[in-house]
DNA sequence: GACTTCCTTGGACAACTGTCAAGAAAAGCG
DNA sequence: CGCTTTTCTTGACAGTTGTCCAAGGAAGTC
């Protein structure tokens, strides 16, 4: 009996989770276009094929699916670089990649991530945000930290700066081209590409 | 007879440009608190001493108010650092005044700051607002360049980077910081003091 | 088949938004 | 003083927002 009602639950709980899936991954959409704050519920469920008072039972409140759509962001992001880290062989493929990679993503992904930075933003003004934005954000650091120390290791010189320092610094040249790109300046993405390349080897001691 | 007229007109100008400026150094306060998808004219009415109605006698629309609000935190910034630089005599001097000053800009602006981000993110998906901040993005860059030029010259050696790659690792130092420092995390500013010092030799050709 | 539980809809709600206009109040001017 | 212009307040407007709920359809169970 509690073998059944498990299973029966359980496939409950995975629908459940699944249309939660759906309607945050509709939200990213509307979210990435228009961002936080001219998104409604309405336009999400509009975006979407259900209406909008479906949104309020499957998410408690605006809070709350905002939340999962970023959670559900940070699993898309986490991963992004791993590839070439894995396949790097020297050093120099490893720099070239990474800030090609870096461009390529700065390029095609522009939308959601001027979407990750708003709602970092928002972890700036509102507290509910904070836990998970830091969450993210942490994940991100330890992801640009995998290239680094393998780059370094692949160099074979020690690292010279902290893991919250690299990311900053790389961070920093991303926001800038993703502005740059987004109003339309022409070899932004290049910039980028060939800033983050130059600054790979100045993270390391000489 | 032009000339009174003229006298009249101007001084009605002035006092037109007072007010605005007036009004806009009280929205600032509100934007800078709750961040702008979450400030309405009313609120930044009544956290003036005017009526919301006023608003619309000196600003056409919200868009024509917040865009006034961010020219008028530019000339706030765009001298910030200035003092450091002309009052540099050696380049350790420099590199020490310039990493502390960022740290306390990162703790007694932070709300400031988190506002500039914030309609900097806003640019990215509103175009109305990206002229005026890529303007006070590009005068950010300068300011960060003339502390790095002097830098180097104190220091004797040449630049390795570009303004906008020097501005952008700056940048994204600060803006991690930021976010640490109002998540609470101890430390934060020392942090970005200490990157900041460690980042700035890094600039210059070996 | 009846019956229960789950899912979805669409409408209603109060609160809030930007905008505007009519008129009061204040200031400037003869 | 009166008169005009500038400045400001107040209330109204149409639209939007997040939230909630009654109703009915869908799906699953016996």
């Amino acid at each position: 009996m509690t073998e059944v009602t498990d299973r029966i639950s359980r496939r409950q709980v995975d629908k459940f989770a699944e249309r939660r899936a759906q309607l945050a991954t509709s939200a990213l959409r509307t979210l990435s276009e228009l961002g936080y704050a001219r998104t409604s519920l309405r336009e999400i469920a509009q975006n979407s094929e259900f209406s909008h008072g479906v949104l309020h039972y499957y998410f408690r409140d605006k809070v709350e699916l905002i939340t999962a759509c970023v959670k559900q962001y940070k699993a898309e992001c986490v991963t992004r670089y791993d590839q070439i880290v894995v396949t790097a062989k020297t050093a120099e493929g490893l720099r070239k990649d990474f800030a090609e990679a870096l461009a390529t993503t700065c390029r095609e992904d522009a939308s959601m991530h001027r979407l990750w930075y708003d709602l970092r933003n928002q972890a700036l003004f509102e507290e509910s945000f904070r836990k998970d934005v830091l969450e993210i954000d942490q994940t991100l650091e330890q992801m640009i930290w995998r290239v680094v120390t393998t780059y370094a290791d692949l160099a074979g010189r020690p690292l010279a700066v902290t893991p919250g320092t690299a990311y900053g610094l790389l961070d920093g040249l991303f926001t800038q081209a993703l502005l740059r790109h987004l109003s339309g300046v022409p070899g932004a993405t290049e910039d980028l590409a060939a800033a983050a390349h130059q600054t790979l080897p100045k993270l390391l001691d000489a």
